[in-house]
DNA sequence: GTCTATATGTTGATAGAC
DNA sequence: GTCTATCAACATATAGAC
């Protein structure tokens, strides 16, 4: 969103600290965040250890600032309209679809949301207002079990795991630089969920 | 498979690299191979550090050993008789199915596998053995796609990518203590895979 | 096979000049 | 707003006693 050497502030050239957060994320998930040391990034910014320290108070708050973006913009996904009224398989639907289309277009903030593994506090909070997310899918996939919208011979507690899975998966390998489109994706993703892989008439419904 | 605190061996009671592995690699998935440090190793196999170094030559050569470990596993899925030979359908569903049940009964190998992010040459040797298997996943898919085993309105290189993250999802929440067997999962991700969630006759076939 | 002690470098963070 | 210099704590790894 802004560019990365200068903004639109009026005085000094320097970072605002949205464009050096980008590239503080993406040092955090090439390395893990733990592992990425001020050095490295103040390597990836070309400044000196100091002068990130003007701009951030301690690398915890780097992380706590970049894991905030990740979940306010899932929680806008499960807080939509959509997502709480209407059928439960168009509920289920929006939420999915939506989801794919966070990861696509905040790609390395949920990227580094998904790989937490809970070592510190700052962690620890972030990984818990995701787990309120995972809990609300399920609810949803419990919700259209109960109506009779998802097949009844599976758990919708495991399919609603893996379910999130799927669209998580989704921040290991897609390139926002590459040819396909979030959208796209996301419908392909939502076919999968919805239909399956199989070709009509093909192969049956595994029971 | 070993036990922890003694082995069959005759003389000394201490470890054999493969129980410390366990417990090595445990701490490997908890902080990341990174930032997990020869103290926090030698704290969780309760020797001192240089006790640790008696038993490997350095912390590489655990994660080395680790990987390898990994990769052998899902070796024997991808070359095993049924996914070479066979109906194209029957096929994929082998290696779903072999796959998710590595990922349950060589849990903390295979999530160690999965999170690398190839900052040295071990890790981005074994990375560079995954991309094989999922080479070879794609190819099945491409196959089924062209024999029309597989519906064709949505792109096999993106299907098997989905299907690949699907099964991989699984390392990131299963638990081989809980009530959920491994068969029953692998069946479950199967039935997702080939006939996706909807009840029959309810939600039509996205297009 | 395990230990204490140590070598050598890197870490997150601070002080203070410009 | 950036820098150099510095800190104590920690990292991986080794030496040598028991």
């Amino acid at each position: 969103m802004t560019t990365v050497e200068t903004n639109t502030r009026r005085g000094r050239p320097g970072y605002d600290r949205d464009s050096m957060l980008d590239v503080i994320v993406e040092a955090f998930n090439d390395h893990g965040y733990d592992a990425t040391s001020l050095g490295i990034i103040s390597r990836r910014l070309g400044l000196s250890k100091s002068a990130v320290y003007h701009h951030f108070t301690s690398k915890e708050e780097m992380l706590e600032l970049a894991l905030a973006r990740a979940v306010d913009s899932l929680r806008a996904v499960f807080e939509a309209p959509e997502a709480v009224a209407g059928p439960v398989a168009e509920r289920v639907r929006f939420v999915v679809r939506a989801a794919v289309l966070v990861a696509c277009e905040q790609l390395p903030y949920v990227t580094l949301l998904l790989r937490l593994r809970g070592n510190t506090d700052v962690e620890r909070q972030a990984m818990e207002e995701r787990r309120a997310f995972d809990a609300r899918l399920a609810d949803l996939f419990e919700l259209a079990s109960v109506e009779g919208v998802l097949r009844n011979d599976l758990q919708p507690r495991v399919v609603s795991r893996l379910a999130f899975g799927l669209v998580n998966s989704v921040v290991e390998w897609y390139q926002p630089s590459g040819a396909l489109q979030p959208e796209a994706l996301a419908d392909t993703v939502v076919a999968l969920v919805t239909g399956g892989l199989s070709a009509p008439g093909r192969v049956g419904r595994a029971g």
